[in-house]
DNA sequence: ATTGACACATTGTCCGACAATATGTCAATA
DNA sequence: TATTGACATATTGTCGGACAATGTGTCAAT
């Protein structure tokens, strides 16, 4: 009769999998801080004890993670991750996931009002300004498509960074990418130019006059009117939403 | 008098990187999905027409995104990113950017209240059953910190999962990672026990009942509680957040 | 049906090489 | 002095080849 022992499968990885933790590690305890040089491949390679080519596929995890570049295209350095390349990974998952439009406008509704109440305490002087010169800008480009969809997702990004919440930038970091084509194809279908500055307008009087509710309030109705306009526009509220900035990076 | 024109800094970008967002493009687009096989890396290499270490280099970068993984430790085979995975790469971010506590807290009460909200309407049978065992398991652990704190972390995540929602799986992901030291510093301070019970059988009971007022409430009281525990503690409301998951894959 | 032996394919890792590109130095020139 | 050119140097990006380790498939032996 078998003895009844399961052992528990041993996870082994690879070298350039275990430098690339090693360096991760260190980073992210403080040991190395954003900014730092790192040594040149050759050496970090020998002080590892495997060879360049190994080191570099360690690096190319690292570079992807966002957490090192390379400072003047050739000595590595460690980096600040930028909320729209951390972005990208998560688009790309929810692409691949299928994500629904009707999903990613749930999350919304969870982030942008919430995004315009925080902003009301903490947006600076000149956070407002930005917003203010925003608003300006807006109203030249009511007419003009492509630049009111800028123009828009421009407010957004304005608001949400006068938050000055980092954990909330890279949580909306794929709304960024993924409403994208959506919201342009609703300004096309329905042209609302003014009643999407109507909506910046008043969430931008709402911090500016320190008003968190009023803040919530008018973003929560800016993301309704969305949500009717794609279903207006019949632009498929319970479809995947499609790549778009995503082929960008094409050759 | 020189001519004043500025030329644009043209990118270029090397080979490993064209490679990878050529794949990447090739997947997202939906030539390839989920599943299906690639090429050996020799084949591919041959394709593109570079040699197999630049291929592995464009092949590790594909790798951190989760968009592709090995079957069987030989294979490469296109994957549906995990959350998990995903989601490192973000928390990674974040605890670089000094995210404070404050920070995550205020974009969890953002995301937790609403999964609640959204599960009502979405939770399976199957859901529900889970919920149930994991109470079931809570209340046998309440003095036991460290699988208190376990089961505590799996509630939220059920709730989450029960909503069947990807894009807000993902925009929470970070949460787990990095709230799970706080969580159980809170635990070991408090032995709240009995409190965290109590809210999560109400959230429970109003996903069953289907009353999404009342999930969103309770799960918005629970994070309260949440946080006044670890103001209570003196655990750094306002300090950034330490990495610790993150940790795990020392050598 | 299980085991053992063997050939085969593919990955992980190593080594050595070279062109392209940035940096630094120094002399020549206007 | 400031700019230019020439040159040596360092480092990266890419190449090509090599080999051990490991998983797969086949086939005979038991």
């Amino acid at each position: 009769m078998p003895v009844n022992h399961n052992f528990s499968k041993l996870a082994r990885q690879p070298a350039y999998r275990a430098v690339s933790e090693k360096i991760r590690q260190v980073i992210l305890s403080g040991e190395l801080q954003a900014g730092d040089m790192l040594p040149t491949e050759l050496e970090l390679a020998e002080q590892f004890g495997v060879t360049r080519s190994t080191l570099r596929e360690a690096i190319r995890l690292l570079e992807e993670s966002g957490i090192i570049g390379r400072a003047d295209r050739k000595r590595l350095v460690v980096t600040l991750p930028q909320t729209a390349a951390v972005g990208r990974s998560v688009s790309s998952a929810m692409l691949m996931h299928r994500v629904t439009f009707k999903e990613l406008w749930q999350v919304a509704m969870g982030l942008e009002p919430l995004a315009g109440k925080l902003a009301c305490a903490s947006a600076t002087d000149e956070d407002k300004q930005r917003l203010a010169d925003n608003l300006q800008r807006t109203e030249t480009v009511l007419e003009d498509h492509a630049r009111l969809l800028e123009a828009e997702i421009d407010f957004h990004n304005l608001v949400a960074s006068a938050t000055h919440n980092h954990a909330l930038l890279q949580a909306r970091a794929p709304l960024n990418d993924l409403f994208y084509p959506a919201w342009g194809a609703v300004i096309r279908a329905l042209s609302p130019g003014q009643r999407i500055l109507v909506a910046h307008r008043r969430v931008y009087e709402a911090i500016c006059n320190n008003k968190p509710r009023e803040a919530e309030r008018w973003m929560e109705k800016h993301m309704i009117d969305f949500r009717r306009g794609i279903e207006m526009g019949n632009l498929g509220f319970d479809q995947p939403v499609t790549s778009a900035a995503n082929t960008s990076g094409q050759n």
